[in-house]
DNA sequence: ACTTTTGTAACACGACTGTGCTAGTACCCG
DNA sequence: CGGGTACTAGCACAGTCGTGTTACAAAAGT
């Protein structure tokens, strides 16, 4: 048969063939037959790249992952913390379509991770991957007195908002614009600096600040 | 046959039913045949009480929102603001496993109604409670002092992060114990009330005003 | 006592599921 | 040119799915 494309490739548009299912009929319809019809292809054909279903999904899942975490790896370096986390959320947050389509997906699969065993390592990747971001954030920025010292608890604290903030704009993207979540994530790296200079004022004297 | 228990009971015990598959199998697997099992009843018994699987899953969905507004309800009145807010805060999160069992069909349910139109109207449903909720918790806060002066701006904030919370705690419910979880919405709102006391300071000393 | 309603169970139907298996086709390499 | 590999397609099998229908027992209403 004709080798038109790599097969890697073919793998990764199989995965984009399950994300739009997903997307479009949810999760539970994104069987074996609809995304071999999704991609165009037959199922049998499908299981050559993918010998069980549960591998598909992971690989689909893993995907989603690595997407977010190539388009990370490829900012170009910020050394001010907080135009550096405004970004860093900015990336994080889904303001685009494409982020949308990946904050969906994400949404699905970490639903589903809850009961599936196959899913759960990929999950806590994720998640451990985004809480280590979250906590380099936080200590560069307490660092310059732009948050409260207080570390692990800020770091739940922009984890926890992050993720509800994602839960919300797949939820409502209607309300949720990308314009309410930047400002949301501008807000709240405004009120850490407020508190994060608080304490100072308040351990010296009285400083002013522009 | 024996009228033992009343229709409305069973329909209760049978939304109960769903709870169970969905947390040990996942809402995939909540199938009418399924829940029937798990009830103890035949699946035509089961139609008998829903005509479809869809008025099921609907009603088992919106005996969870029942059941929490109904606690929500019930709480007994709290004048200090600040101490109300933690106590209703911590009635909304997973503490218990009643309430992890809620929290876990909450999240699950949340996420088909981004594709099920039949789940979308009480997904919206809860959402608009839980913001209006936040909103007077916001306000309350706000006017006591506690609380910066931006109502829309943390009553988002807070939204975002109590159901980022809930998220996390279905996610990893080994990482996010009850100790954790009421420490994180503590510190929330002590931060709620440093901010708000320093905006106080600044509007005094240097009117900023838009 | 009779009828109606309510509750329970069981079966059948068509559709869909994941997976195994088979056949055939096009490509590459020796 | 021959053989092996990569790839595609299709079918069969054993399940499960939601739903419709039928039958039957027990309670309620008259």
């Amino acid at each position: 048969m004709p080798k038109v494309v790599d097969a890697t490739v073919r793998r990764l548009e199989l995965a984009e063939a399950v994300w739009r299912v997903i997307r479009r009929d949810g999760l539970e319809q994104a069987s074996v037959r609809n995304v071999a019809r999704e991609a165009g292809l037959s199922m049998g054909s499908l299981r050559h790249y993918f010998a069980s279903q549960s591998e598909l999904m992971v690989f689909a899942f893993r995907t989603v992952i690595d997407r977010i975490e190539s388009r990370l790896a490829a900012m170009e370096p910020e050394p001010d913390p907080r135009r550096r986390a405004q970004r860093v959320l900015a990336e994080l947050l889904p303001l685009d379509d494409e982020r949308r389509a990946e904050n969906e997906v994400w949404l699905a699969f970490t639903s589903r991770a809850i009961t599936d065993p196959a899913l759960r390592a990929l999950r806590d990747e994720g998640y451990d991957a985004l809480r280590a971001g979250c906590q380099t954030m936080i200590t560069d920025l307490s660092a310059a007195g732009l948050a409260p010292t207080d570390i692990p608890a800020e770091t739940e604290r922009l984890h926890s908002l992050l993720d509800g903030l994602a839960v919300h704009a797949a939820m409502r993207p209607d309300i949720h614009t990308a314009e309410s979540l930047a400002a949301a994530i501008a807000h709240h790296l405004d009120a850490l600096a407020t508190e994060g200079s608080t304490r100072r004022i308040r351990t010296r004297t009285h400083t002013r600040r522009t």
